[in-house]
DNA sequence: TCGCTACATTCTGTTTTAACGATATACATA
DNA sequence: TATGTATATCGTTAAAACAGAATGTAGCGA
């Protein structure tokens, strides 16, 4: 139950849902999620523990970048169940068109400050 | 967007999910859901709206009760789905089991104060 | 080694959520 | 009509969640 529960919860913010969107092309570093939702780094950071905890994201270090990816949804049915559901689910909504939009003109390489 | 994050805000609390285990087996009024659940009535009621709104559950007066079941899903794909597989999910879980082991005992007649 | 960069964690203030008791509403029935 | 019962709503309080700024940590490059 608590498992469950930890997905739902992971799952009942719209940041956190973006995440798993703007997630679904190509994996992430934190710099380019925080970028793209205009959120703060700290924010951002926590959110994506969140996911993570949750089962679904997973995160592999590169260098000095932390790239976060959809998970493989090993993790639990729930988890599975739902990203695999978030592929097809949302695409055709407003807030998550504007944000496929403006993610090919995201890049690691362009982001200024912290 | 919206919609979704309210499916899954109304499955992110314990006693919420709780509720739509119990409500398979067949429609509940609110005092049984109160006493099987352990909770004050006015708490049980607020949950109830919440999953209601959410498109999970339903709700029909019979005179004075009313019953609540589980909705069709016809509201949204995403409480279609969710209504769907929680009628296997957790559903060896020790908290839901002891649930379905008091819940034969709970009837609407022998329900005592408010 | 020193500094810089990407990310995580901590701190603080604000908003949301969950619980219960008390009150209001709706509907039977005496 | 008056009363009692089931449910909904309101008021209050305590706990949890969310945000960003500030600080800590890890790893690269000069």
């Amino acid at each position: 139950m608590k498992q469950f529960i930890k997905v739902m919860k992971a799952l009942s913010d719209p940041n956190r849902v973006k995440m798993m969107k703007i997630l679904q092309p190509r994996p992430l570093c934190v710099c380019e999620i925080k970028e793209t939702l205009g959120i703060a780094q700290s924010t951002a950071s926590k959110h994506l523990k969140m996911l993570e905890d949750a089962g679904l994201v997973r995160s592999f270090k590169d260098g000095l970048w932390v790239n976060y990816s959809l998970a493989d949804g090993s993790d639990s049915p729930y988890s599975a169940n739902m990203i695999g559901n978030l592929k097809h689910w949302l695409e055709e909504k407003e807030e998550i068109k504007e944000l496929n939009r403006i993610l090919p003109g995201i890049n690691r390489e362009d982001i200024v400050g912290k």
